[in-house]
This record gives C-alpha cells, structure tokens and sequence, in this order.
DNA sequence: TTAGGCTTGACAGTGGATGGACAATGACCT
DNA sequence: AGGTCATTGTCCATCCACTGTCAAGCCTAA
C-alpha cells in the first residue's frame, strides 16, 4: 500500500495517468465519454486532470475488467465497492498453489524443518512462475521478515537461521548473475559497512537492480567507508548503495565518511532495517523498501553522463 | 535537505549543468525563459552561474517531464514539492521499461542474425523478468508465429529456423524440468503424433502444464497411436495430449485410434495449427490456445483418482 | 581564431482533445 | 449450430497549445 496519502491537490495529465495504470489514453477517454466513470477536471486550455481518487478508481476497474467483467456494469459502482469487489477476485482466485502467499507458507515450512533442498527448489518455482519483481518483493522479503521473527522469538534455532540465510543468499547471488546486462549498462556498487554483517538486503537489492538492466558490483560485509569509495571509483558506479539490517553505532559516522569520499555527483543510499532509524546524514538518501529502491534507480538510466 | 557549507557557494556554468542534468543547453535556457524555473546569477559578463540548488531542482524538473508533466505546470511548484512528486511517479509507474513486446522484437532481431547464445539469454532474462505464464504467451508464442511466417515468406532461410528451434526446444526443456514438481502430482502426457515432426507446441504446453503443478510426461514426436497408449497407461496419466502443427493426413484416424485404445475417464486433447483444421473426431477435445489448455488442466488437478 | 555563451525569433514534432468509425468478442435468440 | 446485436478496445482525421531544437548575429576570454 502506498505510504503517502493521497491528496485532493494533487492533479495529474492523461500521460502519468497512462503510466500510472497501463491503461491507454484511447481507453482512458472512451471510459469517461461511454461510461463517466471518472470526472477528472480540466485545466483552463481544456486538458483532463486527475485527482489521485480518480487514479485509483481506474486502476481498480482496470483490474475488474481484467478479472472479466463488463466495464458499463461497473462504472455506477463506487470506489469502495470496486474494492471490495477486485479483492473478491483475487480471493477467488488464490485457490491456486502458485501464488505468492502460498510460496511464502511452504517455504516458512521449509525452513522450520530444516530441508534446505526443498526450500531452494521452492524458491527457484516461485522465480519462475511469478517473475523476479514479485518474486523478491512478496516472497523473498516476507520470508526475511518472518525468519527474523521466528528467531527472536524463538521458534526457529541459530541453525536454521543459517542454513535458510546460506541458500538464500546463494539463490540471490544466482540469479543476479543470472540477470547480467551488457557491458555498457550503467553501474551500481553495493557492500554492507563496517560492523554490519547482514548481506540479506544487499543481495536482494542487488537482484532487483539486475533486473533493472544495471550492472551490479558486490563488494562485501562489513567494509570501512574507505575501501567502499576505493572499490566504487575502480567500479565507475554511478551510484552506491549500502545496507544495514541492524543499527549498529558507528553507522551513522561511517555513511559521512563515505559520503565525503565520494565524487557529489554519485548518490549514496542506504536501506534495511538500521537505515529505518537513523539519523539523517547530509547527502545520503534512505531507502524505504524495495518499490522505491527501484524506482530511485530508475532515473539514472538514462541521465547521459561524460 | 541540508544546508550543509559547499552548497551556497559552488556555482556552475551551464555546460557542467547539461551534463549533470542531461539537458541541452537550448532546453536549459527555454525553460528559464519560458516559465522562469530557475533564477541562476550572472557572471560579470553574463554569463549564468548555477547553484548546486539549481541544479538538483533542473535535474527533478527533466524526470517529471519525461514522466509525462508539463513543465509550464511545474514551474510554480517548490523543489520539495517536485521531488515528492517525481518519487511517486517512479514508483508507481505500472508499466515497465521491459515489456513482453520488447523482448519479443529483440529475441526475433537474434533469431534473423543466428545468434543463439544471443536468443538464450534474452529468452532465460525474458522469463525471470515476466515470470513463466507471460513469458510463454506473450513471448514464445508469438515468437513462434512470427519465425514460421519469416520463414514461409523467406525473410529467414531454413538454418535460421533450425538454429532458433534448437534453442527454443532445449530452453523449455529446461523450463519444465526446472518446474518439476512434487512426486504426488497428476500426471499429463505428452507427444507429437504420427507424421507430425514439430515439438514446439508440446514444448510450451509441457511448461504450461509443469508451471500449474502437474508433472509431465514427454514421449517424443511422430508417435503411433499404439504407443502414445502404453505411454499413458505405464505413465499413469490423467490426461493425454497432442501437438499437431500440420494437417497431416492421418491424424484424425491416428486420433481415433489413441481414443479407443484408452480408457474413457482419460481425456485427450489436441492442440496447434494442425488441430484447427481438423474434423471432429468424438471423445477428442481441440484446444485453442495456451489458455485454453490451462483451463482445461485445471478441473482435472483435483478430480478423484482411483 | 576558436570555443563557449547570450538573445531573439522561427519552426516542426509531440501530446492532448473531439467525434466518428471499425473490428473483434461474446452473449443472446432462434 | 448459426445469425444478430451490444460491448469494447483501437484507430483515424482534425485541431490546438506546448515544447524541443535550430538559426542568425553578437560578445568575450583563451
């Protein structure tokens, strides 16, 4: 769900609309005269503006029709209702074993007893049927969660919490070399700093930029600010990212030192867990989840850089 | 942000602005005309002098505009304002770069340039990007239409053809064995009948099928109907069906006979090109598509065995 | 002299809007 | 089973405002 709450002020044109929903603008204007499904407002030369309401609604009756049903039926519906509704379908259709949710179960299983054959070979089903996207950002992540919990509260021993990291991070690291782009892709360097030995985060994220179409260096756990701004130099990385899952002290000194190693123009970020709570340090950008990782990445690729 | 000490004072002509920013220099200047969307200082001689401010705020205004805003409509708004609003463009942005399209176009640029390896890694990317079901739907099978019509109107000769379908076949190969499935599975069998040479289509559907959970049996190609039967039978399969790319001659009497070598409650399907023509032959269910075939599979998942 | 910068003005391409038309799909009625 | 009709996504044709790019002419520092 989106973190931020939608505004009444907020007003968009036809084009982020499009890209909002995936639907065409042919489609969003065929909506509207047919059906008045939506009453965006117009600007003084005469050009729709959305409210995010109205982005909303459409994306739920794009999901309705996609599910099946007839678009005329729904557009006297409200928003409300066409959730609910939406939701119904997915329910419906979640009887399914090959859905997120259901991977995420059997692999929590597997990591209970301990069988990490069968957790490896569930996870490289879940990639498979759902997509790298999916797969990482509603199993993967989930699953990272519920095991930390599980050991803090102590369901599941030391062991298992190995044993499920060790063929985690093996998957991750697969399919990140799976991943691999040409040569000239733009270049991101990731590492974990000083006194953070968790790469749980890193290698997801580093999964997730592959997939982008960028070029991803791992550098290690647990590196001094000064090697990471050596190695991202030697790496021509356009950006460098760190994660840290624990908020370890030093943490906060140690993203300065890196962000005055490094040229301006390279954005630092950092994600996971420690980053929730830290302070903030001038220059470096924290990372909420794996959605915004993606999307901060995003524009870089195309800024011509020479 | 932080008012940390460099910002206030560095100042940069506009050459290092365009290629931090990416904007032409003309575009950088329009803009300013224009809609007044930064105020950089001059030089003594005229020249514009920019803050490190001004160019992150540049830097925002061109992401927005590529997502489609105008800029006349961002002039007015605060750099805090647009960076929020660039963010949750990014970030819910439905559509990705990497459509299934796209991929599509490159994989047949590889199949015209016989370029296997090329083909390979753009097919194992376009399956982890999409996930198993669109990447079969909306890629492989087009993409098999697609090379059978370049090869009929001879825009690609018979080697490329072949290359492409070494490829193909060896690929979702290995699809399906990678989404093999538990050892209580209901089973499917496969083949190609007598006559018919062409695996493709059993191929995606033998991933299809493996992907929903069933395990499958692939017999082989250009199978008489005798031994298609001792398949199933020693197989213990729940379903049985065909690929028919062309109208063989045969193929519905080969289709009758499977019929009454089989017991009743065993379904037999038969899909493809091959299949489309065909005349109906009683007990035999044609299926059109990918979809078509999963709908089909999936009532008999649960059905009672005995 | 050359290269980079500045200004003004012009121009073509793009995105958006409207209304109408078309083709495929599927439900419904013999 | 076959024909009919409504639904719906897509596609023009036309118009308008916005916007990126280019050109011409001038200026100054290296």
């Amino acid at each position: 769900m989106s973190r931020s709450k939608p505004t009444d002020v907020a007003r968009h044109p036809i084009g982020v609309v499009r890209a909002r929903t995936g639907l065409s603008v042919e489609v969003l204007r065929a909506w509207e005269r047919r059906y008045a499904v939506v009453r965006p407002l117009r600007s003084e030369d005469g050009k729709r503006l959305y409210s995010d309401a109205d982005v909303e609604r459409l994306g739920l009756l794009h999901r309705a029709a996609r599910a099946g049903r007839s678009v005329a039926a729904l557009a006297s519906l409200s928003t409300g209702e066409l959730q609910r509704m939406v939701d119904e379908d997915a329910e419906r259709a979640s009887t399914r074993p090959t859905l997120p949710g259901s991977y995420r179960e059997q692999a929590m299983g597997a990591v209970r007893e301990l069988a990490p054959e069968r957790l490896e070979s569930l996870l490289r089903r879940a990639l498979l049927s759902l997509g790298a996207v999916t797969f990482l950002e509603e199993v993967v992540a989930p699953l990272l969660v519920e095991i930390g919990d599980a050991w803090h509260e102590g369901r599941i021993t030391v062991a298992h919490e190995h044993a499920a990291s060790a063929t985690l991070l093996q998957f991750l690291g697969w399919l990140t070399r799976s991943l691999e782009v040409p040569g000239d892709a733009p270049r991101v360097v990731l590492a974990t700093p000083r006194g953070e030995h968790h790469a749980f985060g890193a290698m997801m994220a580093a999964a997730a930029a592959a997939h982008d179409g960028w070029h991803v260096t791992w550098l290690g756990s647990d590196l001094p600010a000064a090697q990471i701004a050596t190695g991202a130099e030697q790496g021509g990385a356009r950006v460098v990212a760190l994660s840290a899952a624990s908020d370890a002290a030093g943490l906060e000194r140690e993203l300065g030192a890196l962000r005055a190693l490094l040229p301006r123009h390279v954005p630092v970020l950092v994600g996971g867990a420690g980053a929730a709570t830290l302070a903030d340090v001038p220059g470096v950008t924290r990372v909420r989840d794996l959605a915004h990782w993606r999307a901060l990445l995003d524009p870089h690729m195309t800024s011509t850089e020479d």
